[in-house]
DNA sequence: CAAGGCTTTCATTTTTTATTGAAAACCCTG
DNA sequence: CAGGGTTTTCAATAAAAAATGAAAGCCTTG
């Protein structure tokens, strides 16, 4: 077979074009706090023309059962992965599912939201203790505070924005 | 001193505002990957009226003298803490830079910038290495590696943009 | 130019996070 | 509905990241 050390039947190294890919999604991946294990199986799904069984992810990447089953849960829950059946086989098979906007907008709706709703809240907090301070302490406490109310409406406002764009 | 649970001086307890501001920042900077006492050191020099020794960041905040000087040391590099002279004190003084957008272009520039081209150069190692693969596999290796593409130069689109939007 | 305060560095320790794999749970399927 | 393949869970372990603090380096200044 031309170019590749391999059989096509799912063998247990891995392509130079499949390490590139894999590289790749560790690295971004990791910029949103993704484990390593978490990026090797979506970068091996996301070049793989058919879809894996989770016993080839384990073999081909050479990680544990539960780190597999792990990645995969979380990948689904990211829509970034989906099942597909395969008939004749009783495991379940795994496609990536190529729309990468899915990890931004979980990180959006997962990570960056919470906080910014919670910080939203503390904002308030802050605003009602600095009432009880001597003027001069008061009034720096309040342009300060100000400053980071200025900050959230701009993320608020940013945020819709830039799904708008990911999502096409 | 009214509301103040220690002298101005400089005494070794955080008031509740600060409290919130600091766990404020320990949020949202551990989303862009900076550890706690980072967080810690801007939250406290954020809220705080006046600037700050190292020292009375160590005392107040209970870290390290290295965890404070290698906190301090990389918030001067994002520009988000600038030093200031104090007359007759010999040790630095520190007042944090009012411009949260420093954090962010700080993390475009060296996490997201970097990391988006060495994936631009792995693009192109695949789309070499998928020539020389049989017609069906690399029909599907390219429209994949196409895929990674049209994200990458979106991404790229959407940087400056980003940039502008925040740089005020 | 030496003494001493202030800051940085970095090997070690602690804490946090990720991975492993055995056991439990969950199906199909005959 | 029992047997056996597949997947999930989770306590234990390993790996990675952060914090510590002693020692070295750097200045100022007397």
């Amino acid at each position: 077979m031309a170019g590749s050390s391999q059989t096509s039947g799912g063998g247990s190294t891995l392509e130079p074009l499949e390490i590139e890919a894999i590289e790749m999604f560790i690295n971004f991946l990791k910029l949103i706090g993704l484990p390593k294990s978490v990026g090797e199986i979506y970068g091996l799904l996301f070049v793989s023309p058919r879809p894996l069984p989770m016993e080839e992810l384990m073999a081909r990447l050479q990680i544990s059962l539960g780190a597999a089953s792990q990645g995969l849960k979380l990948l689904r829950s990211f829509g970034a992965v989906k099942v597909v059946y395969s008939p004749g086989d009783r495991r379940d098979h795994y496609v990536a599912d190529l729309e990468l906007s899915r990890f931004a907008t979980s990180f959006i709706r997962d990570e960056l939201k919470p906080r910014m709703e919670r910080a939203l809240e503390r904002i308030e907090r802050m605003e009602a203790m600095a009432q009880g301070m001597p003027e001069e302490e008061r009034k720096a406490a309040f342009q300060r505070i100000e400053r980071l109310k200025h900050w959230m409406e701009r993320g608020q406002k940013m945020m819709p924005w830039i799904m708008k764009f990911l999502v096409n």
